[in-house]
DNA sequence: CGTGTATTCAAGCGATTACTTGAATACTAT
DNA sequence: ATAGTATTCAAGTAATCGCTTGAATACACG
């Protein structure tokens, strides 16, 4: 084999990659399961495609090697073929927010809230959680956190959060976490907390960023 | 504007940097521009695209903020818009050699040398380097050094290592590099080396991963 | 000012992609 | 076995993409 053909091969292959993140309906299957392996089904509801088109989404990921499957019963689960994934989308988004200008005006016109957050980065969350001067409220879906949270958060689901206030303690700050640096819920649950007369930030990213920074999960 | 919606928008926005990073053509232009700013022209005759189609493909990825121009005089220089398209290029090989077989298989088939080259790595060189224990030898086309280069390093093009073996002295050891760690020509540098009885080893990696790991590069 | 060169634009064609629809397959549970 | 559910397959259509060709634009130089 020639060597400008290798190349070129490779190249090919490196492209297959990037077909498969080319799609917005794929993206955000990948979001999904950064946060946890789910089945066809499941993954069909959340994002509102067919199930039919859904699966032809995720072949095209598993060809690409992005995800991988496991077959259980009648279920076939979906997860990422591993950490490189997560890193590979966080490269995506770190391009866009920094040379697209729309991906800017995007963030800012939901997250103007941003800035009076004050968003806690992970590694000054590891320090204070570690002594206890903080809660760690995980506001995802049940079934993400069961795949995997923060050490020693507590889950309480974004849509839950309004009736169970009274779980927790007006004097310790609270800090909320989601899926990542767009994920709204927790921005949604500092707010309400707020509003409640809680002390409340919000971490800055979710879990597939606190993986990446080489931090401990939980299970 | 409904947050659902926003969501949406974003992995648009996502999905456009992907589809622009799907195309083999483009792969082999960013890889080029990772080394140096460059005309049309010139990318057009590296990559034996024809002007017209490599125009366009600049221009898609420009659309896609991969990439920046600057005009000056009849020509428009390209070059990568920053350092975080190099980290995303990165993402998508580390993707590949980790998930795709077929990435596997092509590495191997012209790196078997690669066991036997015994890469030295950026903080190794880096470290004897700086007390003058090695010739480190860039092997690229003389524009690609002028545009930056490691510390110290001379530039001897593959083309011309054989006529010029009499720069190189017998007893210190020659760390030669490339474009990245496909690029073949540090390899053939190494065996011609090797092969006329000299000591030599090749860097793992090149010019864009010596810049991720946040070493100094000189011009 | 005209000539040559670099780049871009515009139109056209074949190949690929995204999604839908309807059916087939694979497995579970009664 | 039968019915029910999860997933995949197959076929069809509209839209998009990659590349080519030929012309237009932009600039430099004599």
């Amino acid at each position: 084999m020639s060597t400008p053909d290798v190349k070129k091969q490779l190249f090919e292959q490196f492209a297959r990659i990037g077909t498969a993140i080319s799609s917005p309906a794929r993206l955000e299957l990948l979001e999904l399961l950064a946060q946890a392996e789910r089945s066809v089904d499941s993954l069909a509801t959340l994002t509102g495609l067919t199930v039919a088109n859904s699966s032809q989404h995720l072949q095209a990921l598993k060809r690409a090697g992005l995800i991988a499957a496991r077959k259980q019963g009648q279920f076939v689960f979906y997860r990422l073929a591993g950490i490189e994934v997560t890193q590979l989308l966080e490269a995506l988004q770190s391009v866009g927010e920094a040379h697209l200008a729309e991906v800017d005006r995007l963030v800012r016109s939901f997250v103007d809230a941003r800035d009076t957050l004050e968003p806690v980065d992970a590694a000054e969350l590891a320090a204070r959680a570690r002594k206890g001067m903080v809660t760690v409220l995980d506001v995802r879906p049940a079934e993400e956190f069961a795949a995997g949270h923060l050490p020693g958060a507590v889950n309480v689901p974004i849509v839950e959060l309004r009736e169970r206030l009274k779980e927790f303690a007006k004097g310790k700050e609270v800090i909320a976490y989601c899926r990542g640096p767009y994920c709204l819920m927790s921005i949604e649950a500092v707010e309400l907390l707020r509003a409640k007369g809680f002390k409340a930030r919000r971490l800055d990213g979710g879990l597939p960023q606190w993986r990446l920074a080489g931090l401990q999960v939980e299970i």
